[in-house]
DNA sequence: CTGTGTGCAAACTCTTTGCATAAGT
DNA sequence: ACTTATGCAAAGAGTTTGCACACAG
């Protein structure tokens, strides 16, 4: 479906005030960069190329501030991957992923029977928090 | 059971012959660190510490060096946890981890039954290299 | 107004690199 | 001897921080 530019921005700035931040030119902006496609994995560095492309002037502090406000209020969720970047996951629904050695290019994994059986309960004193599963890929060679 | 200095040290540089190095004071002395004790996570940073609590002079960039060089080997293999660290892990046997956010502990998930159900082809020209299972925790609150 | 957010540059952490010296075979 | 490994210090990548200025409520 097709949403006018006006409505996005109303939508990303929903998401803001969800979060419990202010709704500043911002925020709102990345939240739709964010946002208004599909599932995306992101680091900072992008999502601030991004930003610059659309002639959207923030600052890379703010962007990973964001980042990790909108972590925080749920909006998104970390992705635990090894490596030197720290990546975002817009989707935050329970599913997981195939991360490609070499690339290091993330795939939401979309079958969502994959499930870890026999979870083992938690030591004594924490919780779960969640459950990350990482499927590693490398290039089939001929 | 208890075992000798020296033979130690064979041991060591039985692995570090193993892995097609040249056995260096350097390596051995890594390798006796690493595998005399059970299974272990170590970062670099924490490897060179013990190295120099025991007198032995090693520079942080052997520690890295020899590190890759044991996990290309297969003597190690590296965890996949977001955060800013690489850890590596002295049980190379497939199995899984607990990750506690805030103190960045890694603690082994000792069941073996727990395993991936469902788990997906790799997509097309790929293969899967390994599946690591992340359940992170959170110390419980009052 | 008041308090929160932003931008900049500097600081920081972890890791890698380049190159001269040292050590293994 | 020949080759590979080591150590050092500097460079690099990614991220965080401190503080003055700007903006939302």
């Amino acid at each position: 479906m097709q949403v006018n530019f006006c409505e996005r921005l109303r939508n990303a700035e929903a998401m803001v005030r969800t979060a419990r931040l202010r709704p500043t030119r911002q925020r709102i902006a990345l939240a739709d960069i964010l946002f208004r496609k599909g599932d995306r994995h992101v680091a900072a560095e992008q999502l601030h190329a991004e930003a610059y492309a659309e002639g959207v002037r923030v600052s890379l502090a703010t962007v990973y501030n964001t980042l990790h406000q909108f972590t925080d209020a749920g909006l998104l969720r970390s992705i635990a991957i090894e490596g030197t970047k720290a990546y975002f996951d817009t989707n935050v629904s329970n599913h997981h992923h195939f991360f490609v050695e070499g690339s290091n290019t993330i795939i939401d994994i979309d079958d969502p029977t994959v499930a870890v059986s026999n979870l083992p309960a938690a030591p004594e004193g924490y919780e779960i928090v969640n459950v990350d599963v990482v499927v590693r890929l490398r290039p089939k060679r001929a």
